[in-house]
DNA sequence: CCTAAACAGTTTAGCACTACACCAAATTCA
DNA sequence: TGAATTTGGTGTAGTGCTAAACTGTTTAGG
């Protein structure tokens, strides 16, 4: 009785999910997700802390509130997110220059050094999910593509 | 001095970021989640909740955790899922037949009735956002991409 | 049979994200 | 200048998802 117990185990009707873009998205982003964190989990970086340090590195001087807009999060998010950030010494708050309310965000040296190493393993990651796609052609389409889904 | 400030608002660079398919993903994801949100909102369904429900509607008589697995969630979500889903009178549970452990999941009447307006809104949605593509095949091709980055 | 393992559902705790209210600082406008 | 509005950072629910422990039931193996 090892694999024709009455459990025919008969493969799921999706129905109208499969034709969902929605849904797609929902679990290719799902898996996307866990191997990140597969890949990033022994150094402590999510998904989301990632995105924030690149945007730091790459802007570095911006108040949290921009980028929080510029990832579309909510400043309150990242209040909890800088406090771990600077607790890893990979980036740091400065008072701004004219407005005593907000920091400037900077990296520390050795969060540029941090950041080297994690960008080499989500570009491995990524090229890994990518070698599934049929040339450069096809994933320079799906990011153009899913840039269009994103706005408005 | 109306946009002349001195906060250029000049554009944040992303950086590696906008290479990242996983980045896409999560911003066209957020995008169609917030969209749906908007359309569903007053008939108190989430896009997790409506999966559940086209799974059901499609395979009546399925055990929580077998809905919980087509779907990639953990079977502890289901509880609350499933119970809010009863006291909204949309599907209920039934005592498994040769199994006292689980419960089998079935539609209500009303539920049926309530899934099709549902779907209607859900398919509305749906082609709105599929109209920014280019064509039925690159719908096609893109549903089919999706897939191949979801699964291992 | 009877014990050990696996399993369905549940509970709980932890984590991330959202939305809303709050305070201090800055900006606007009269 | 001074009052009203806006804005940056923060705190606080409330929600959704994940992982682990627990209960009752079923299955497997001696």
């Amino acid at each position: 009785m090892a694999d024709d117990t009455k459990k025919t185990d008969q493969p799921v009707d999706f129905g109208l999910l499969n034709n969902l873009v929605g849904y797609r998205l929902r679990r290719a982003q799902m898996n996307f997700f866990s191997k990140f964190s597969e890949v990033c989990s022994d150094l402590g970086i999510s998904p989301g802390l990632f995105a924030i340090i690149a945007i730091v590195e790459r802007n570095p001087g911006l108040t949290q509130t921009a980028v929080a807009q510029a990832l579309g999060n909510d400043r309150s998010a990242m209040v909890a997110a800088v406090d771990k950030l600077e607790k890893m010494d990979i980036l740091e708050r400065r008072p701004a220059i004219n407005d005593r309310r907000s920091y400037a965000l900077f990296m520390t040296t050795q969060g540029e050094k941090f950041f080297l190493t994690l960008s080499e393993r989500v570009m491995e990651h990524e090229q890994i999910m990518a070698a599934r796609l049929e040339g450069e052609n096809e994933l320079e389409w799906l990011l153009k593509t899913l840039d269009t889904l994103s706005h408005g």
